[in-house]
DNA sequence: GTGGCCCCTGTTTTT
DNA sequence: CAGGGGCCAC
């Protein structure tokens, strides 16, 4: 084993070998927080012989769990299988599983994913009668997630408006259809957890008392729910070490509070509060833009970075024409790059929303450059993956409703809605569920006490498919999980459902059978394993170790990983920031801190590129340069790439893809505009409606007008394109 | 009961 | 532009 200590600066090895007690380790980016984690582990263990299973140490993602448990390994030269170390919500599910007894649920309840999560709500709204266009599911599902990870049952939810009226009642009938489900959703994990170990001191001593070390990492990124945990899972021992950096929290809008690291020091007056500033990853222009950007920040805790890696290159500021010239100067560049030498595993390309995604990819696939796209809602998301996850589901959990509904007439079997509303009447009148209809049509047919009410039909297909789920029921405790996924899709054809013989098809069923391969990676633990593993699978655990080609994901999902060079795109207004920040300081601060996220994720090289127009909707915008990039100190910059003015033809007949932007040339001859409107003028745009003229610039033989509209805030126009009309 | 067509609406981020 | 829901014809 080598030596734990080794390679640790004076700060470093002060954090790994601190004294027990309560710890806050304030990390900057890059500056081996990671390491610190996981050389103290390393550290307690073979230095302090504290037994393996009696440290507790809570990562961001699954697959930094499994990269310290390999990493832990290697050090030690052993196994160390007893270590409690994962994410919160894998962490919950297991001592719920445990402790099911004390719980409303079964060991074996299922996790609900977010559109089972929102398909529910839509479900109440329906059954309340309330109008799911004033109240759309998402929001009112929002509500109760906040309200869940703040520790909120829907007794205490405070209900002063009628919006919040509407919530409460939603959330108590969506507490109502959880428990009908046996199921939980992923703020459930937590708040459970939490009430388990509130309201059961013996457990609570049980754990704590088990758990010699709490440690924690991403700690700025805990919610309420999260904190608690952590304090009771310490009560016992009071080792606590929190390792984090305010200034990399970006997950607000989950119930996540960076002044976490605040109360961390009142909670814990005899905290030891430890900072790393030495960045061991950029080079210091990287470093001296994301500070320039996050310096604009206030109440945080004041860091300097810095690296011995010398300044770097510039950082390139590329403004595209439009975002089909973005895409393709992004890809271009990287290809020259690749040919320059550089690997294309070490290059990543960032972006706000996922939707961003899709201009590069047409890019990267036009050149048949190989890329790797981050994001499991990719394909746990597709229809025929959820399907067969509701299959299995339904198999471990009959009463899970929600899949029941998603399958029971998939492939299409004959149980249309009419049959359906027959199902759900003898449900209601019989005190039943549906589960327990189908189930005795299945089992006794003609004989079941249920089968006289439906029409002959109607029973005769209900009771095939209930004799389907009993016989996978009984197949299931005695086959393996490959040989019942196998089972499913004979007995239900699904194949010749799904692969209609096209492209499309084709694909739909290659996505079936890569989930089948990810079943008989789960042979030996089983279909209670596998299901909570997809539940809990989130898009950075899909990023492979040592990718070979250039990665794509979100800015969020950027967190924790380095790159040689990192493209971040879409530099506008709206985007980044994105425009639902606009009202919000505190919100507007957290897209800040996105980006330097962003920023310091690069190691040698940082591309930022925006786009003049941008196609929204299918309609094509002017946008405005971000904000963010005035922050950036100009002689940190390389400016490049083609401004566009303004065109004076429409936008929608530009060619739509052009090597790095030689299509500009066109304005300039004609002559100047007379400028028609002066900022601070009222005007009325079709679409958008009544807005104010903030600023009016003639460039070419257009006039560009930026006009704040009371709906749509912002928006940049070309005079010749939009029809304003001025009001006096 | 099913499938196709048309209209509408809506884009953050994800454990 | 695209995915979902509603409506209509078989």
């Amino acid at each position: 084993m080598i030596d734990i200590l080794r390679r640790l600066n004076p700060q470093q090895h002060e954090a790994v070998t601190s004294p027990a007690g309560q710890i806050l380790v304030l990390a900057g980016p890059g500056s081996g927080k990671t390491r610190v984690l996981t050389q103290r582990i390393a550290y307690l263990i073979h230095e302090q012989g504290i037994k393996p299973s009696h440290i507790l140490a809570v990562t961001f993602t699954n697959k930094a769990a499994r990269e310290m448990r390999s990493r832990l390994e290697r050090m030690l030269g052993r196994g160390v299988e007893a270590l409690w170390l994962g994410t919160f919500h894998a962490l919950c599910a297991r001592i719920m599983r445990r402790e099911a007894d004390l719980l409303p649920f079964d060991s074996n309840f299922v996790i609900m994913d977010a559109d089972d999560q929102v398909s529910i709500v839509k479900g109440i709204l329906k059954e309340l009668n309330i109008d799911d266009k004033l109240h759309s599911p998402n929001s009112v599902h929002g509500r109760i997630s906040n309200a869940k990870n703040a520790l909120t049952g829907p007794n205490e939810f405070s209900a002063r408006t009628y919006r919040e009226e509407v919530a409460r009642r939603v959330y108590e009938r969506y507490e109502e259809v959880l428990r009908a489900n046996n199921a939980v959703d992923f703020d459930d994990l937590l708040l459970w957890a939490v009430r388990l170990l509130e309201d059961n001191p013996a457990i609570r001593e049980k754990y704590a008392k088990q758990f010699e070390y709490v440690l924690i990492d991403e700690f700025q990124d805990t919610n309420q729910a999260q904190y608690d945990l952590l304090k009771h899972l310490s009560s016992y021992h009071h080792n606590l070490f929190a390792v984090g950096d305010e200034d990399q929290s970006i997950y607000r809008w989950r119930g996540a509070d960076y002044r976490n690291v605040l109360r961390f020091m009142s909670d814990f007056p005899k905290a030891e509060k430890l900072l790393l500033e030495r960045n061991y990853r950029s080079t210091q222009n990287v470093l001296d833009a994301a500070q320039a950007v996050i310096n604009q920040n206030r109440a945080r805790t004041p860091k300097k970075l810095f690296s011995k890696r010398g300044s770097g290159p510039r950082v390139v500021l590329y403004d595209a024409v439009d975002d089909h010239a973005e895409a393709a100067y992004v890809v271009e560049d990287i290809l020259e790059r690749i040919a320059a030498g550089e690997k294309g595993g070490g290059i990543a390309i960032m972006y706000r929303t996922n939707a961003q995604s899709r201009l590069l990819e047409e890019a990267f696939l036009r050149t048949n450059l190989p890329y790797r796209l981050v994001g499991a809602q990719r394909f746990y998301g597709r229809r025929e993956v959820k399907d067969l996850i509701a299959f299995l589901r339904l198999v471990h959990n009959p009463y899970d409703a929600v899949s029941l509904n998603r399958i029971i007439n998939v492939p299409p079997r004959g149980i249309g809605s009419k049959t359906l509303i027959d199902l759900n009447l003898q449900a209601q009148e019989n005190a039943a569920t549906l589960t327990d209809i189908l189930l005795s049509l299945g089992t006794q047919g003609q004989e079941s006490p249920y089968w006289e009410p439906f029409t002959t039909r109607g029973a005769s297909v209900l009771a095939d498919f209930g004799a389907l789920l009993v016989n996978w029921r009984e197949f299931a405790e005695s086959s393996s999980l490959p040989a019942l996924f196998d089972r499913i899709l004979s007995d239900t054809g699904y194949k010749d459902y799904t692969d209609d013989g096209t492209e499309i098809g084709e694909g739909r069923w290659e996505n079936v059978m890569e989930l089948r391969r990810l079943a008989y990676e789960f042979e030996e633990r089983g279909l209670t394993a596998f299901l909570e593993n997809v539940a809990l699978v989130s898009d950075q655990d899909t990023l492979p170790d040592a990718p070979e080609a250039p990665t794509l994901l979100t800015l969020h999902a950027a967190k924790g990983l380095e790159f040689t060079t990192v493209y971040i795109v879409g530099l506008d207004e709206g985007l980044l920031p994105h425009s639902r920040s606009f009202e919000d300081p505190e919100e507007m601060a957290e897209e800040r801190r996105l980006f330097y996220v962003g920023i310091t994720r690069a190691k040698d090289n940082l591309i930022l590129v925006r786009a003049g127009q941008r196609s929204t909707f299918g309609r094509y915008e002017y946008t405005i340069e971000s904000r963010f990039l005035e922050d950036i100190p100009e002689d940190l910059l390389r400016r490049q790439g083609v401004r566009l003015g303004v065109r004076s033809v429409n936008p929608l007949s530009q060619p739509r893809w052009s090597p790095s932007g030689s299509v500009l040339e066109e304005s300039g001859s004609k002559e100047p505009a007379e400028p028609r409107y002066k900022a601070g003028m009222r005007v009325i745009h079709d679409t958008w409606g009544d807005g104010m003229v903030v600023e009016t610039r003639v460039l070419g033989s257009d006039e560009t007008v930026t006009v704040m509209f009371e709906t749509v805030g912002l928006k940049r126009l070309a005079a010749s394109i939009a029809k304003l009309e001025i009001v006096k």
